[in-house]
DNA sequence: CGAGTAATTGAGAGCGCTCAAACACGGTGG
DNA sequence: CCACCGTGTTTGAGCGCTCTCAATTACTCG
């Protein structure tokens, strides 16, 4: 497989100097410059010349690999530069209850950032290269980077924000709704990083789908169906066509301002 | 009334230094020395000296009044003296959807750090005394106080947990259990500042706790009555005395640890 | 190829929403 | 002081969406 492969060649040679040059292009995968973290790793001087390389990319996790645990103390924030994450924590019967997923350039972990455990599991759905920000060091030292601080900000509440979002798609919508919505969210999300945005593979299982958004497998599943009977969609297993993107916004309620709230 | 009177009073010797010496205690009333901010108002020497009083209280706000309106420039971050507030976003069909309720000693705002306006409205719900916070003119400066930046990273990861929280009551409980556990979290958060905690007037209506919770006001009213019936609550107006509060945690599934995700 | 997991589809039931009406409360004006 | 109105709250009846349970089919991987 494609990423595998990639994976592989990748953990070889993965010194820090790899990182100063673009990843190789892919599915799923991003470029460098486009990461948020890009002004730590690559050579920057915005901070009065004490930016150094503090970013570091880890060892590649294969699909179930666990970046942290639920409880684990706090010491990093992971930046996903191919493949994709869940992170999720247990509920009260013990099932798990996922909170989000997580694409190549985004960040995962700044939940725990406040306190000194993960309050939730990270684990990889596959293949997946990640950069690690040793948050926990950075904030022991006075030295503060006003760049990256700014930045660690920017997404917190950015985070806040999408969380909101989906208190009112938990609140309010219907399955339909929620589905469409998510499509949509997903397909966002491809596009702002020059990926197909009609037409990529689901990360997750419709299992997780209905974790994520509060709704039983059957409901998702039988949702999915729907959508392809109204010629909204078309989906193959994990495959997913987008065939009408406007009207499935105007289903999930968001007029393609993306995030309205 | 008595806020009233209190606040009429404030607002006409509302200098910085009336900061640095505790407010006047009454029912949700807090001490400056609670203040997650205190550091900032109350003589600190910690930043190297450099820390001068930035956090100013501003005129006390009506019932009804907007500390900002969705849409507004980003500028400060407030935090809450006395008083009430919530902060709520505008769904698709113009109802409004609450994303939360500030009592005194907690931040409003955050979510607006990273961009540059309010993604929400914030209203006070009784008079309120907010402090603010010049987070836009501190952000721009060089001048990175790092007690208040790290206080306000865990501000809003606090935040993080607690909408994440939110969604594990939106997307798996059933309309007792939400009740339950709003319930529970404000007593916790009245205890968390010295009052009493079985015993409270909740400062919101029942259409806003619904709204809160994703349920209907008749949903609410009905749960509200069948925990008298239950004997777990007396309650009469917004006038609340929690009888059970084990049974209660109970029912909220939340068992007694606060905050478990 | 077989075992285990994931996905789909069907039937039935329950929870909460919607609609509707009655009631309580507070403020206003006569 | 009371009538009045608006808003907020309570209670009832019925329906619809989604969950649950169950069975079948489709993948994935050893």
């Amino acid at each position: 497989m494609d990423h595998d492969e990639q994976a592989v060649q990748l953990s070889q040679k993965s010194s820090a100097r790899e990182h100063t040059k673009p990843c190789q292009t892919s599915p799923h995968r991003t470029h460098c410059q486009d990461c948020s973290l890009a002004a730590l790793c690559l050579p920057s001087f915005d901070d009065n010349g004490t930016a150094t390389k503090i970013v570091k990319r880890s060892r590649p996790f294969k699909r179930g690999e666990y970046l942290y645990r639920q409880g684990d103390e706090f010491s990093c924030v992971f930046a996903v530069c191919s493949g994709a994450l869940k992170t999720f924590g247990l509920s009260d019967n013990g099932e798990e209850l996922i909170t989000g997923f997580h694409l190549p350039s985004e960040l995962v972990g700044l939940s725990g950032m406040g306190c000194n455990i993960y309050p939730v599991s990270a684990l990889a759905l596959e293949e997946t290269l990640v950069c690690r920000i040793p948050l926990k060091q950075l904030d022991e030292q006075p030295l503060q980077l006003p760049h990256l601080r700014r930045r660690l900000m920017r997404c917190m509440s950015r985070e806040l924000r999408d969380n909101q979002q989906m208190r009112l798609l938990l609140s309010k919508k219907n399955a339909d709704e929620r589905i469409a919505a998510f499509l949509i969210d997903l397909s966002a999300r491809f596009r702002s990083r020059d990926l197909p945005a009609n037409q990529f593979r689901l990360p997750m299982s419709r299992n997780e789908i209905g974790s994520y958004l509060g709704l039983a497998v059957e409901t998702v599943s039988r949702v999915f169906t729907r959508f392809q009977q109204m010629r909204l969609i078309a989906s193959e297993g994990k495959e997913v066509h987008i065939l009408a993107p406007l009207e499935l916004s105007t289903l999930a309620g968001w007029h393609l301002e993306g995030s309205p709230i």
